[in-house]
DNA sequence: AGCACGCCGACT
DNA sequence: GTCGGCGTGCTC
C-alpha cells in the first residue's frame, strides 16, 4: 500500500493516437486525496483536451517535473480491479500495443457512450461583451437551469456551435465541465399473465359480456402457460391498451416488468449431472481441489473434453468460484453454453447472445459484482472482471479464431495465463490436436497433460522417447498417393485414377464421399496460350482466379471481381488457358466421371441458406458427395462420409511460412475427425506431389509425436517460435519506395539499439516485401524479430506500422 | 484531436 | 531570405 495522502496519480489517458505504453502523471487535489485508488475513472486536461482517464497508480513522487491537477473523480468506485490493469499493461507490452487500447478491453464495453458531459455556472464572472451569440445563449441556458446535459445545449445549438462554444467557455473558466458516468439498462419488457382465480369461466364469461375484447383477451391469456409480452398478446387478439387495463382493473390479469436479458440460459429441468469416472477425471479433479494455479492440457474427443467441462464446472460452482469458458467462435459458445447449462446447476452467461450496447454493459456489470458463475463467450471474454475465478477453459485451443485479428493482436491462450496467474484459478486447454506450442509446453513440463480419450492403440513411432502421452486419433486408414506420377482420370487432370476407384466402390455401396481442395474457384490462374499473358489483379500482385459459375475473374486476397474476358488483353487472341485447380474445378470434374450422381460444393462462394440445404440433402442421401474447401469444417457435425478425400491441401506447403505444415496439418486432422467420426471401415486418401512430407507420413503413421518432432527439429534449427518469440512488424505504403525506405529505416534504427546492448537478444529477419507485394493498392514490407528480448524495442516502432506479436501466419 | 515544430520546395 | 504545405510527434 501507499501512502495514505498520494501527491501523484498515474493516469491512462483514454486517447487512442497515444502510442506504446506511456502513462501520464497528474496531481492529486486535496479535496481527493483520501479517496484516490487505482481502476477509477477521473477527468484530467490533455493538451487543450480534456478526457477520462483510468488511474492505474498512486505515488509521492512524479517522474516529470511540472503536472497538472486531476480535474475531477468520474467513477467513486474502481471500475478495473488491480490485478486487470496488471493485465491490460500486459497485453500492451506483450503485443506492442496502445494501453489505452489495452485497457479499454478490461474496461466496461463501449465505455465513452457511457460518460455524458454536465455544465455548471463556474463564478461571477460577467457576461464579456465580446463573447459571441451562441456563446451567451449558451451562458444563458447553463444559468437558468443550474446544471444542464450536453445533450440538452445540443439540441438548442445544434453539434458544432454547442461544443465550440462550450468548449471556449470552459476554458476560460466561466463553465464547469463535470462529466457523469451513466450506465445503460436493458430495455423493460412489459409481460402479462391471467391471473387464476377461483371464479368459474362461465361466471366470467358473464361479467365480461359487455366487454369482447377483454374476453377475447383474457381467454388468450388463459390459453397461454405463464406470461406472454404486452405486445404480442394485444396484436394477437387485435384489442387495445384499454381492453387490457379493464382486465387488470377486474383484478384478472396482472402486469410484470421484467428485464429482457438474453445472455442467461437457465438450467433445463431434469440435470444430467453426472460425476464422470476414469483416470482423466480424477486428475482434473485433484488439480482443481488443490485450488493451483497453472496450465493444464486435456486432450480428448468433443464428448470426452465436455463432459469433463461439466464435471469441472460443478466442482467450481461447489468451491463458489467464477468460471469462464472461451469458444473458438460465436456458434460454439452458445453451442457449449446450453450444453453446460444442461448438466450444471443454476444460470449461465453466455457473452455471445449479449448484443446491444446495454445488454453487453449489465453483463460486464453483473460479472464484476460477482453475480455470475459461469460465463460462457468468444476471445474476448478473457478479459471480464472476474473478482473470484477460480478456472478458465479454453475450447479448442488450436483454433485460429483465439487470435484477434486487430489490434492488439492478443492470444486467448497466452492472455488467459497471465489472467491466472494475476486472478489464481487453473487454466485448461480443451484439444483434439494441440498446437505445437503447446504441446512443447507439455514436454518441458510448464504444463500438465491430461488424456481425456478415447483412446485406441496405436501404432508405436520412435519419438523423442521421452514422452508416451496418448493422443486419441482418429480411426481409419490413410493412403497417400503421390499425384506426381500418377494417372490421372476425367477433365482438369484434378482427380487420380486410386480416388477414382476409390469413389466408385463406394458410390456402389451406396456410401457417401467428402473431398477436400484448399482453393475456391475453377482455376488457380488464367494464361494467355499465345503470349502467356497473366491476369492479375489491379489492386494486388496475385493472379486472378476464374469462377466459372459466376463467370467471373476474382481477387482471393482483396476480393476485387471482374468479369471473365474471352480474349487476351495483351494479344487479342482467344486461347486462354485455366491453369491449377480450385472446387469449382473438382466439382466439375467428378460430376463429369460420376454423371448419375449429386455433387454438392461447400465452399464461401456460396449462400449459407444454399450450403444448409446441401447439406440437408447430403444428410438425407440425396447428395452423395461434398466437395469443399475449410468451409467444410463450419458443418462438422454433419458431414459423415466413408471416404475422405484430400485431393490438393499441399500448395501451403510451399509458402514460405514456417507456420503452413502446422495449418495443414490441423485442418486435415480435424477434416479427418469429423468426417469419419468413429466409423472403423473409413478412409482417407491423400493426393499429394510432396507424398514424403511429414505432415502426411505423421497421419499415416498415427503419430502426433511424429508430426511434433519433425516440427521442432525444423524450429529448433532457424530458432522459430516456440524456441525463442517473434513478433512481425509490417509497414505498407501505397509507393513501393517509401515502405521500402521506411521499412530499412527502421531496420537501421533496431540496429543502432541492438549494438548499443550487446546482452539484448534480438534477431532480425528483412525487412523483405510481402508475398503477395501488393495488397489492395498498398506495398506492405516487413520484418521479422525473434529473440527473447524483442519485446524491449517494440516501441522504436511509430505511426504507421503494424505488430503482430506470435503471428499466425507471415504472409 | 489539435497544435507545434521542422523540413523542404517555391517564391520574393 | 521567407512563406507555407505537409509529415511527425507530443500532450503529465
Amino acid at each position: 500500500m501507499c501512502a495514505a495522502k498520494p501527491a501523484f496519480a498515474e493516469v491512462v489517458v483514454s486517447a487512442g493516437s497515444v502510442r506504446g505504453n506511456q502513462t501520464f502523471h497528474y496531481s492529486v487535489p486535496d479535496k481527493l486525496k483520501s479517496r484516490l485508488r487505482p481502476g477509477q475513472l477521473v477527468l484530467v486536461s490533455f493538451g487543450r483536451r480534456q478526457l477520462h482517464g483510468f488511474v492505474v497508480g498512486l505515488s509521492e513522487e512524479a517522474p516529470v517535473e511540472q503536472t497538472k491537477e486531476i480535474r475531477d473523480l468520474i467513477s467513486e468506485a474502481p471500475l478495473i480491479s488491480d490485478s486487470h490493469l496488471q493485465l491490460a499493461r500486459w497485453v500492451s507490452e506483450h503485443y506492442g500495443a496502445p494501453l489505452p487500447v489495452a485497457v479499454a478491453l478490461v474496461a466496461p464495453p463501449r465505455l465513452a457512450n457511457s460518460l455524458k458531459a454536465h455544465y455548471t455556472v463556474a463564478g461571477e464572472a460577467s457576461i464579456d461583451v465580446r463573447r459571441s451569440s451562441s456563446e451567451r445563449r449558451i451562458l444563458d441556458l447553463v444559468r437558468s437551469h443550474g446544471d444542464i446535459s450536453a445533450a440538452e445545449i445540443y439540441k438548442e445549438l445544434g453539434k458544432t456551435a454547442a461544443t465550440r462554444g462550450v468548449d471556449k467557455l470552459v476554458r476560460d473558466g466561466l463553465v464547469d465541465r463535470k462529466i457523469k458516468l451513466v450506465f445503460p439498462t436493458p430495455k423493460v419488457e412489459r409481460l402479462v399473465g391471467a391471473r387464476r382465480c377461483l371464479r368459474k369461466p362461465k361466471e366470467i364469461e358473464g361479467l365480461l359480456r359487455r366487454a369482447p375484447k377483454q374476453y377475447a383477451l383474457w381467454m388468450h391469456l388463459l390459453s397461454n402457460e405463464g406470461l406472454v409480452s404486452v405486445a404480442e398478446a394485444l396484436r394477437s387478439v387485435s384489442a387495445s391498451a384499454a381492453a387490457l387495463s379493464g382486465l387488470v382493473k377486474r383484478d384478472l390479469a396482472f402486469i410484470e416488468h421484467r428485464q429482457h436479458l438474453p445472455y442467461v440460459i437457465g438450467a433445463p429441468e431434469g440435470i444430467k449431472a453426472v460425476e464422470p469416472t476414469g483416470q482423466a477425471w480424477s486428475e482434473l479433479k485433484g488439480l482443481l481441489q488443490n485450488g493451483r494455479t497453472g496450465k493444464v492440457v486435456l486432450q480428448g474427443s468433443e464428448t470426452a473434453r465436455w463432459q469433463l467441462y461439466a464435471a469441472a464446472v460443478r466442482a467450481m460452482q461447489h468451491d463458489g468460484r467464477q468460471v469462464v469458458v472461451v469458444a473458438p467462435d460465436i456458434a460454439s459458445a452458445t453451442e457449449l453454453a446450453v450444453w453446460l447449462a444442461a448438466r450444471t446447476g443454476g444460470w449461465i452467461a453466455d457473452m455471445t447472445r449479449a448484443r446491444t450496447e446495454a445488454e453487453r454493459i449489465a453483463l460486464w456489470r453483473s460479472i464484476r459484482a460477482g453475480e455470475v458463475d459461469v460465463v460462457v463467450g468468444a476471445r474476448a471474454s478473457v478479459f471480464a472482471p472476474f473478482t473470484r475465478l477460480g478456472l478458465v477453459i479454453v475450447e479448442r485451443e488450436e483454433d485460429a479464431g483465439h487470435k484477434n485479428s486487430n489490434t492488439p493482436h492478443y492470444h486467448v491462450v497466452d492472455s488467459a495465463a497471465e489472467l491466472v496467474q494475476r486472478c489464481g484459478g487453473l487454466l485448461l486447454l480443451g484439444t483434439e490436436t494441440p498446437r505445437v506450442t503447446t504441446f512443447f509446453d507439455v514436454e518441458n513440463d510448464s504444463a500438465k497433460w491430461i488424456a481425456a480419450g478415447p483412446h485406441e492403440t496405436r501404432p508405436q513411432v520412435a519419438g523423442s522417447g521421452k514422452s508416451s502421452r496418448d493422443i486419441s486419433w482418429p480411426s481409419g486408414d490413410v493412403d497417400i498417393v503421390d499425384a506426381r506420377d500418377s494417372s490421372m482420370v476425367g477433365r482438369f487432370g484434378v482427380i487420380t485414377r486410386s480416388i477414382y476407384e476409390s469413389v466408385q466402390e463406394v458410390m456402389a455401396n451406396r456410401g457417401r464421399v467428402v473431398l477436400y481442395v484448399n482453393r475456391r474457384g475453377t482455376s488457380a490462374l488464367t494464361v494467355c496460350r499465345e503470349c502467356a499473358y497473366v491476369f492479375e489483379c489491379p489492386r494486388c500482385t496475385t493472379s486472378l482466379v476464374q469462377h466459372r459459375d459466376t463467370n467471373q475473374l476474382m481477387c482471393h486476397i482483396c476480393n476485387w471481381r471482374g468479369s471473365a474476358p474471352s480474349t487476351c488483353p495483351e494479344c487479342e487472341g482467344d486461347r486462354l488457358r485455366l491453369w491449377g485447380y480450385g472446387s469449382e474445378a473438382v466439382v466439375e470434374a467428378i460430376s463429369h466421371l460420376f454423371p448419375q450422381v449429386l455433387v454438392a460444393r461447400v465452399d464461401s462462394d456460396r449462400s449459407s441458406q444454399d450450403l444448409e440445404a446441401d447439406i440437408a440433402a447430403f444428410l438425407d442421401g440425396e447428395v452423395s458427395i461434398l466437395v469443399g474447401t475449410q468451409r467444410l469444417l463450419s458443418y462438422h457435425r454433419h458431414i459423415r462420409a466413408s471416404l475422405l478425400g484430400i485431393i490438393q491441401a499441399d500448395i501451403g506447403l510451399k509458402f514460405p511460412d514456417f507456420l503452413a505444415p502446422e495449418r495443414v496439418f490441423q485442418t486435415l486432422m480435424r477434416l479427418r475427425r469429423s468426417v469419419l467420426a468413429n466409423s472403423l471401415k473409413s478412409r482417407t486418401i491423400v493426393q499429394t506431389v510432396m507424398p514424403d512430407h511429414y505432415v502426411f507420413t505423421a497421419m499415416q503413421n498415427r503419430s502426433y509425436e511424429h508430426f511434433f518432432c519433425s516440427e521442432m527439429d525444423n524450429r529448433r534449427t532457424e530458432g522459430l517460435p516456440p524456441i525463442r518469440p517473434m513478433v512481425k512488424a509490417t509497414f505498407a505504403h501505397a509507393r513501393m519506395e517509401m515502405a521500402e525506405d521506411e521499412a530499412f529505416r527502421a531496420r537501421r534504427e533496431l540496429a543502432t539499439v541492438i549494438s548499443a546492448d550487446k546482452t539484448l537478444d534480438i534477431e532480425i529477419l528483412g525487412p523483405a516485401p510481402a508475398v503477395v507485394r501488393r495488397q489492395r493498392g498498398q506495398y506492405p514490407w516487413q520484418m521479422l524479430l525473434l529473440g527473447k528480448d524483442v519485446r524491449l524495442v517494440l516501441p522504436v516502432f511509430h505511426r504507421g506500422w503494424l505488430l503482430e506479436a506470435d503471428p499466425l501466419q507471415l504472409t
